[in-house]
DNA sequence: GTAACGTACAACCAAATGGTTGTAGATGAG
DNA sequence: CTCATCTACAACCATTTGGTTGTACGTTAC
């Protein structure tokens, strides 16, 4: 199997996107209605440069999109992002399913034929 | 809803530990018989202590697990983690899904009423 | 017993991250 | 027009990250 360089630069770029709370509360708050980044800002304890840069991070994972409304820049979820990582997860998890599956194939062979004790 | 500070520390780890390409290698590798160290490492170009470091990194964030055989330390997927993390996501399109959902419903009153050109 | 193997861990380094302040450019309100 | 607001971006700083090498220690094989 080769390895997808550009998917997993990708899936870099999403998963550490989420690794911070904040971003983590900003995805929620700007699910549905979007938000401006100043209104995003005064929710956290820190500068409005700070929230730039988080929702930056969260654009350049495709997580959220902004988009100009005259001076303001409104700053809305993009749900794709969400579902291509959770579809990863998902992989993931298939992976272990179809393992532990064949295992399980493998353990009851044995027990069949008597080879757990030979 | 208060934030839970615990929770969200966890989040962190879960997201950061697959945010980077060898640590998601390294989790499908040890899916299933699992795999010591040394049989790791000799997958990538990158030292031992690189490849322990990754490690250490997936099993504080609980998605692997090591276990001493003799010498050896088996590391082994734990599927709960990968559970976890991809609930976690779910939810996220949940809540998208949830006020997606409101906001349709205001647009069908407006519509059903007339309100969207007045 | 000794040599080879597998692991643990410390010390170090370059680069990325998460924050700050400060400056400057557009846009909207009065 | 002028002023307040919203945004963009650069420069800087402390800490974390992802990698290295080197050393030490327990276990297994011969």
């Amino acid at each position: 199997m080769v390895v997808d360089e550009l998917r997993e630069a990708e899936l870099d770029r999403v998963f550490r996107a989420f690794a911070d709370s904040t971003r983590r509360d900003i995805v929620r708050r700007v699910t549905g209605d979007g938000l401006n980044v100043s209104g995003l800002a005064r929710h956290y304890a820190m500068s409005f440069a700070a929230v730039q840069k988080h929702v930056a991070v969260l654009e350049r994972a495709c997580l959220v999109t902004k988009e100009r409304r005259g001076r303001e820049q409104l700053v809305r979820a993009n749900r794709d992002g969400l579902e291509r990582a959770r579809r990863l997860l998902e992989e993931y998890e298939a992976i272990w399913r179809q393992r532990a599956g064949r295992i399980a194939d493998i353990l009851a062979e044995g027990t069949a034929q008597g080879r757990e004790a030979p």
